[in-house]
DNA sequence: TCCACGTATTGACCACTGTCGATTCAGCAG
DNA sequence: CTGCTGAATCGACAGTGGTCAATACGTGGA
């Protein structure tokens, strides 16, 4: 877990300092961005977020029926999403419950040209 | 160039039916969206956007050198950005023109709760 | 017609990634 | 302490994807 709890997100807030569509990005800016940009590049993920979010809080043995993969690739895959700080931890009892960071998200969109 | 401009970006407008954060998606859905976000999720492509977006009209030629990247690489990428409708390319001549298609980047937004 | 130039395609190589079975780790109940 | 349960880690495999050298294609000029 002290790994798993290691997991920063690298938080620096914005992703890069103006829209993709405003100015040419430099290499570290789109090095990062596209890191965010690959933990959303799953179809998985992207269930597994709208699944977190439908709920505002959910324990991860309740995300592997409705995805339908095995434990660790559950586990796997949050902890692909907790990197890139779309959702966040916190371990209660032996449970793992996961709720979404929507600033994460309003990040993304600001640099996509929102 | 018939293959390049049989390219077409399945533009069924809007990527999901709801946005990620207000529904759980479908596996069609989710599959929809992974497969453009794929296409932004990688450092040169973004920067590549990113050049296009600059100058409102870019021919290939001119992105080899920003890129530090070979030629067929640059075509790769080009054709990876305009199958997933995020850019559109004309021939005019012996030079491929490139401009970006900003409402495909609305759709994405829209769908990652914009 | 032939040549030069910009682009697209092919083939190959290597790195990365999604997946799962098996195992290990951590917390709770008895 | 022991056993049970949920989660993380490990190891291995297959599939995908980025890259470039070599080649093929197409257009315009000489």
């Amino acid at each position: 877990m002290a790994k798993a709890a290691a997991v920063e997100a690298d938080t620096g807030k914005e992703l890069c300092c103006t829209s993709v569509i405003e100015a040419p990005l430099s290499q570290a800016e789109a090095a990062k961005l596209a890191g965010v940009l690959s933990a959303l590049a799953d179809p998985v993920r992207l269930r597994l977020l709208s699944l977190v979010a439908a709920r505002t809080e959910v324990c991860s043995c309740d995300l592997e029926a409705p995805l339908a993969k095995s434990q660790p690739t559950v586990s796997h895959h949050t902890t692909v999403l907790a990197e890139a700080g779309l959702i966040v931890g916190e371990k209660r009892g032996r449970w793992m419950w996961w709720r979404v960071e929507p600033d994460r998200l309003a990040a993304i969109r600001a640099a996509l040209g929102g």
